[in-house]
Formats: C-alpha cells, structure tokens, sequence
DNA sequence: ATGAAGGCTCCAGTGACTGGAATGTCAAAT
DNA sequence: ATTTGACATTCCAGTCACTGGAGCCTTCAT
C-alpha cells in the first residue's frame, strides 16, 4: 500500500508519516522504485501512534509505547504507569488552564467593553 | 537599570528580557557600553507582558495589547475582543483535555497494572 | 508523447524561548 | 596596577512535532 492511502486508513497526514519514518518510529520496507511499501503492521502502528498522540502522549512516550506494544513479555504495570504519568500532566495542564480561565473571565466582566479607553483588563496587565 | 535587576523586578528570566528586545517587544535604550538601560516605562512593559503571557496570550497579542495600554484614545472594546477570543480559545483547551483525561482514565482503571501483558490500553490504541 | 497525480528527499520555518560559546565591561580586592 | 569575578553583549544551535515548499522521479491514463 502507498503513503497516500495508509495515510487514509491511519487518519495522519502524509507528511506526518514520512516525518514517523525519519525517526524511527515506524520502519515500512521499500518497493523497486523507493516508494515506501504499507503492510497491516506498520498501518498497525500508526493508527497506534495516532491515538497516542491524540491523548497528548509525546512522541517518545509513543516510542516506549510502540516497544511495550510489540513485547510479548511486556507488565501492563509499565504501560500503567506511563499512562498514569501523562494522566498528571495533562490535569496540571487543566488546573493551569482553569485558572487563567477564571482570572480572565473575572477581568472581562469588569471590561465595559466600549468605546471608551478605561479598561480593568489593561489596568491589571500594569500592576504587578 | 541593568538587566538582571529588570528581571528580578518583572519576575522574567534575563534570556527572555533580551528575546523580548530582539523581536520588537520592548526597546529599552542603551548606555555608552551597550548594556540595555531599563526605565519605568521599559520595566511597566515588561511586567504587563509577563501578565498577559501568563494568563497564555502569544506574544503577537501581547504586542497588540501593548499598542492599547500606550494608546490612549484605545476603546476598551478592542481589549475586551481580544480578550474574549482567547478565552475562547482556553476553554476549547481546557474540553479538549477533559476528554483526554476521560478516555485516559478509563483506560488506566481497566488495567490491572501488573506483571501480566494483557493491557487494556495498548489494546485500544492498537484499535482504529 | 504528454500531462496529471503521486512518490521521493532535503531545506526552512513555526512559537517562545533556552543553553552555550566567545567576547567585552565594570567594580572590588589584592 | 592587576587580577578576579560577576555581569553584560552577540550569535548560533536546539527544543517539539510537525508543515510547507522546491526540485526531481515514477506511474498511469489519455
């Protein structure tokens, strides 16, 4: 199977693939002219990657993942446990975005929000 | 004022300070031997774009927010536009994540998390 | 034979810094 | 007067995960 298609099956752009495949993280062999040749296990493991990366994993997570994926004597502990890594991550990221979202509400509320100059939002940005 | 105490007062790393003068952002002037010589004025910009980067404007808004708060025949509206743009955008984030967050905990609970293979999550990435 | 569509590689750019090298300046201690 | 150390400068490269484009080659249909 081509890029195009495989990019089809797997949801990635094209270029995304090519760019998997400069680092490693999947190795499809090669036809007589150079054209990257998709079997059912690299298209495995892209739609593997894509839904990694579509949960926020980092591409080295993907990496170990990929590893853990194709070990048959792998622990599930491991999985679990970068899982429950990224799992951090991403409520930090959460309670980050939170905040900034109820101090930024709080700010445009106070905004009249018209034609005059006065403006809490600016007014705050000022202070330190 | 040097550049260190500037960073000290804004709170802002002295790498960031001398990024945030090479693009444009700020323009303190300098002394016979070149060193930047910070201001008020210098030290109000940046403490007011330290504000706004850490309520997650780009720095292309921070300029635009900056011309308002010089500008004084600036409408609040313009401000608040802005300002409610990227709220949007915050909270498109912070949904986004919420659904990670959901899937993943998902995932994590199903797996036992032990020395045995069989993982629920790698099972679902491999799913398409 | 020609043209379109698809493949390939390589280079550069994105955002917002950050680290490091090489060099210059200043104030204080010797 | 010199030396040391802290601080300043610029410039280059790297980060992360792509993305766009140029230039070229292959395949397929007309």
């Amino acid at each position: 199977m081509n890029i195009k298609q495989a990019a089809q099956e797997s949801g990635l752009p094209v270029k995304t693939i090519r760019y998997y495949d400069d680092i490693g993280l999947i190795n499809p062999p090669r036809d007589h002219n150079g054209y990257r040749d998709f079997r059912d296990n690299d298209l495995h493991k892209l739609t593997f990657v894509a839904q990694a990366r579509s949960l926020g994993f980092t591409i080295e997570d993907c990496r170990t993942l990929l590893a853990l994926y194709e070990d048959d004597a792998r622990e599930s502990a491991d999985v679990k446990r970068i899982a429950n890594q990224h799992l951090l991550e991403i409520k930090a990221k959460i309670a980050k975005l939170n905040t900034m979202s109820d101090t930024l509400s709080h700010l445009i509320n106070e905004c009249a929000g018209d034609s005059r100059p006065d403006c809490p939002i600016l007014d705050n940005f000022g202070k330190r």
